[in-house]
DNA sequence: ACGGGCATGTAAGCGGTTACATGATTCG
DNA sequence: CGAATCATGTAACCGCTTACATGCCCGT
């Protein structure tokens, strides 16, 4: 369900055809919320059977320029007020941990450096993003001070898994268990 | 694909019926990787038909106990080291936060003082849980250390996550960008 | 002229949820 | 004896992925 409101977040903020929701969604939320091309253009099919959207088929290739409309913009205002937080998390990489004891120790070293240096990367990535934000690289919209929240949101979190991945590396090594030995 | 490694892994630990699966499956891995008994039950009959895992209809009221099969365990032992972690995420409420600018400042308020609840409370949750596996309370097996690793990864992401909720309120309410004004 | 990116789709299949269904056993 | 819980499933449906398909336009 959130996939739709996703997209009508995007077109609150622009109108733009399927292809440029796709390509913005694959730089920007992908990472928050996974989708592809054939489910992005399938909703918008429904969107506008709702209602939600309307569109005018007029670019070049055939290109569809999708627009929000306000029965569609309450949609969303609706969704970001009144329904309930999914909390809803699936973890590959902490499904992983709760299996560690059927590794063997250096596989798992190695596992756990790998992890580490993966959220690092992504910590890195979106520390980046977010100077030139504070920069002012890319103007102070509300859209912008949004997506500053929503990346202050990624490096906290991958920093937390960063430092998780280094302190179970060494947890693993030398263990501090209270009811040790 | 990863419930049929979390549940392999559950009966590398020790075996058990498809209804013990499920219920420690809501109790200790839902928060990572939620899945519903039909999915539990029908995913046991593929690893049957697959041969990694044997089952015996011997208990009460029809209940099969489930045992991995060296073929299952080296599947998930396979999983573990060989394949490629899915760091996918998928997060409504950082999906949410993303179109903070849709919503009126008194409602995003609200949202994210329940947000920040919210997240305190499942730190305060497993810390709780943490606390009593450090004092010894549930012994300290290596299956149990691996649950150790797991809470800490959860303590560590929620308590990120609760810091974040302040850190956007106190932003909204008196923005820091450098290029403000 | 043609190769590559633009732009939009369809189809098959899987993973997962929700609702429904059923019988067995234990407990008060 | 009846209610609750044990224990296992089926069926319908939806969200989502992967692979396939098609036509258009731009640059070289």
């Amino acid at each position: 369900m959130s996939l739709r409101y996703a997209l009508l977040g995007m077109l609150a903020n622009e109108s733009s055809s399927g292809y440029d929701l796709n390509r913005r969604f694959q730089e920007a939320l992908y990472a928050i919320w996974p989708a592809s091309h054939p489910q992005i253009y399938s909703e918008l099919k429904k969107l506008d059977a709702d209602a939600l959207v309307t569109f005018s088929k007029e670019g070049s290739r055939g290109r569809k320029v999708y627009t929000i409309t306000p029965k569609g913009l309450k949609s969303v205002q609706s969704w970001l007020a009144h329904s309930d937080v999914d909390h809803a998390l699936r973890s590959d990489s902490l499904l992983r941990s709760y299996f560690f004891w059927i590794m063997e120790p250096a596989t798992l070293q190695k596992h756990l450096a790998a992890e580490k240096a993966f959220f690092e990367s992504r910590v890195a990535q979106y520390e980046q993003f977010a100077a030139a934000k504070d920069r002012g690289d890319f103007g102070s919209s509300p859209q912008m001070k949004s997506i500053r929240i929503t990346l202050e949101a990624g490096i906290r979190l991958y920093k937390s898994l960063a430092g998780w991945a280094e302190w179970a590396s060494k947890e693993i090594e030398h263990p501090t268990s209270s009811n040790e030995q």
